[in-house]
DNA sequence: ACATTGTGCTTACATTCGTAGACAAAAGGA
DNA sequence: TCCTTTTGTCTACGAATGTAAGCACAATGT
């Protein structure tokens, strides 16, 4: 059975970061965490976590002492997701116009450009059909 | 003078493909293209084109008969900050990170890597510094 | 000149998002 | 046991978003 999409906002993407990082983790952890690195309030934070556990990414536990809470939806899927979608909203699902166009833009480094090549060329060679 | 960050929410960018398909347009040609494509109202879509107006992404002409709307807003530009986003957001910035991902999901198919590839090869032999 | 139709603006309204205060229950200390 | 601190839930509220009805004015046909 599929994972169901999950949207994650901006703000929603800072928990989980938070929490991918490592699971699982108390309130008080994500709380700090999230206080240090976008000066966000206790509550803010608790509040982005229900909404999370709310729609799935989240899960928790309250059996010990301390309420637990971990990620339940994978980075990859997440990030997979909103790969598609970006992709095809933007450039009509296709990696190469991406590549393209962050080409034509000069928005890639040399550094970054030997680094796809060396990565396709194993691709292309490699993966012909085992 | 760098052009403003402007993003674009998702009904947004279905106003703005059909500007950037052709500008300029009047507002009833694009009226008509949302409704079949979106299924949207008059409204809705005039609603659209004034907020992307006040956030500069269409420029208006109220001279002729007919006022006639264009995209300020390169698809390019737009489609660049998306993308610059995106990656900062999903993978820190960097592509070869997002290839990478997709190939482990096997989100790429054997067509789309031969092009990439070509595309890489390309460019990491000829531009050296030219 | 008047009725009909086309066109744009203004206003509206439910939902989602970012953000957080209040309050209540639980835990810990004196 | 009573006070303080911790922790979690509920409620709130403004801005942004998707969506559209209604109104007013311009154009057009007769």
């Amino acid at each position: 059975m599929a994972m169901r999409h999950i949207d994650l906002t901006d703000a929603e993407w800072s928990v989980m970061e938070c929490l991918w990082e490592r699971s699982p983790r108390t309130g008080r952890e994500v709380i700090q965490q999230l206080e240090e690195k976008a000066g966000w309030s206790r509550s803010t934070t608790l509040t982005l976590l229900s909404r999370l556990e709310a729609k799935g990414a989240v899960s928790s536990n309250s059996e010990g002492v301390k309420k637990t809470f971990s990620a339940a939806l994978q980075r990859e899927d997440a990030a997979m997701h909103e790969t598609e979608d970006f992709l095809s909203r933007v450039y009509k699902g296709s990696l190469s116009l991406l590549v393209s166009s962050m080409t034509k833009k000069k928005a890639l480094s040399q550094n970054e450009i030997k680094e796809l090549y060396a990565m396709l060329k194993e691709l292309e060679g490699g993966d012909e059909d085992a």
